[in-house]
DNA sequence: ACCTGAACACCGTTCAAGT
DNA sequence: ACCTGAACACCGTTCAAGT
């Protein structure tokens, strides 16, 4: 006979540990992420996770990590930036938490991951020393960049119509504090822009000015 | 003859307020803003700051565009574009904690002001419509995660040697955690880098990107 | 070694009471 | 209208005590 235990039937570990924060994370943001809400998940103790993990920064980091893993490509270099852009891209569209974690550590896991898929890339377009640091800096600052503001979106209007209401009243605010056209139209173009596609362009601009480099 | 009151001699305002926030971040950073510590900087009570800011967010938002007031550029476009970016660059220097916040809400004044003063300069350099906005959500983009991504080392290491020991340890964790040769050269760039060329080589790339865009 | 849960030392925000 | 400061409802982290 298999004998029963509580709710709790593994040990805990670092990975299940690492997972339970995803679900939170997921279920309610940043601010839903405190240590009672992930011992409560895993019917455990408060002080049971400090023997696995050193502190909370830690724990975001490898939850980070954790969703970003297996992001990779194999074939043309700028097709593989592309491809390794928009992964993280859709990964922060289902994780948008992840967005603001990336830029809080430059040297945390997943980001040191997004370093390298970028830094074999450029190596296999040709580009050496100081070329390809610059232009690895580059494109890396602007993936986090890109990657929190538009996190930041998707946290204020998780679904299309919120987003549709929050652009339009954003923009209403911008045209009103800002009369010369540029603003105006600045504020019109925001409304119907595609994220998706807005990011995609700005990997493009930058591949176009890495093209400049040798 | 003048009449003496307690510390306090103005009345409080939004002003005063935003003023003493970014005295404590500048000498506390973050972690040391705390409601508690603006109040005894002004000698005041507690629940007085709501009657001038709805919260601690605004207060952060407020001070990090109070930092950033009054970056212009009004010469060549693409020198404006440089001027800009590197004065932010050396905002975020003085001021580490206005790094992080740029990235809290893309929204906020701070970021606004970023976006009118690089699309102008993209106007100027004749892009109009989906072109320009493409290249400026590129550009500020990229000006965004690298203020972030500084401001992160800066807060870490803040003076010269600590920064070169700081960076020795991760290059040769990296060296560590990757034995392959890119990894290595990369770590060995690592040290030797210039945070603030790089910073500036970074803008040119995107630059040149974009005159591939008309 | 791993886990428990109470205790510690904090937070941001609210609100009745004062001026 | 503006300000005060106690009170509220939380936090992350530690640590003696258990198994």
């Amino acid at each position: 006979m298999i004998r029963m235990t509580s709710r709790r039937s593994d040990a805990l570990s670092r990975e299940r540990i690492v997972d339970a924060t995803i679900e939170i994370l997921d279920a309610a943001g940043e601010d839903g992420l405190t240590l009672r809400a992930v011992t409560a998940h895993l019917a455990t103790g408060r002080g049971a996770i400090y023997h696995h993990v050193a502190n909370k920064d830690e724990l975001l980091a490898a939850a980070a990590d954790g969703v970003l893993a297996g992001l990779a490509g194999d074939g043309d270099p700028r097709e593989s930036i592309r491809a390794l852009a928009l992964g993280i891209f859709d990964a922060i569209d289902r994780h948008p938490w992840v967005g603001a974690q990336l830029s809080r550590d430059p040297f945390q896991p997943a980001v040191r991951r997004i370093w390298t898929g970028i830094g074999a890339s450029l190596h296999r377009l040709g580009l050496t020393g100081k070329a390809r640091s610059d232009a690895g800096s580059a494109l890396v600052n602007y993936v986090l960049g890109a990657a929190a503001q538009h996190a930041s979106g998707a946290r204020q209007a998780p679904d299309d119509a919120a987003r549709r209401a929050y652009l339009d009243a954003l923009a209403a605010d911008w045209a009103e504090q800002d009369d010369d056209p540029l603003a105006r139209e600045s504020a019109a173009l925001l409304r119907e822009h595609d994220d998706r596609a807005q990011f995609l362009a700005g990997v493009d601009i930058f591949l176009a000015g890495i093209s400049s480099l040798n």
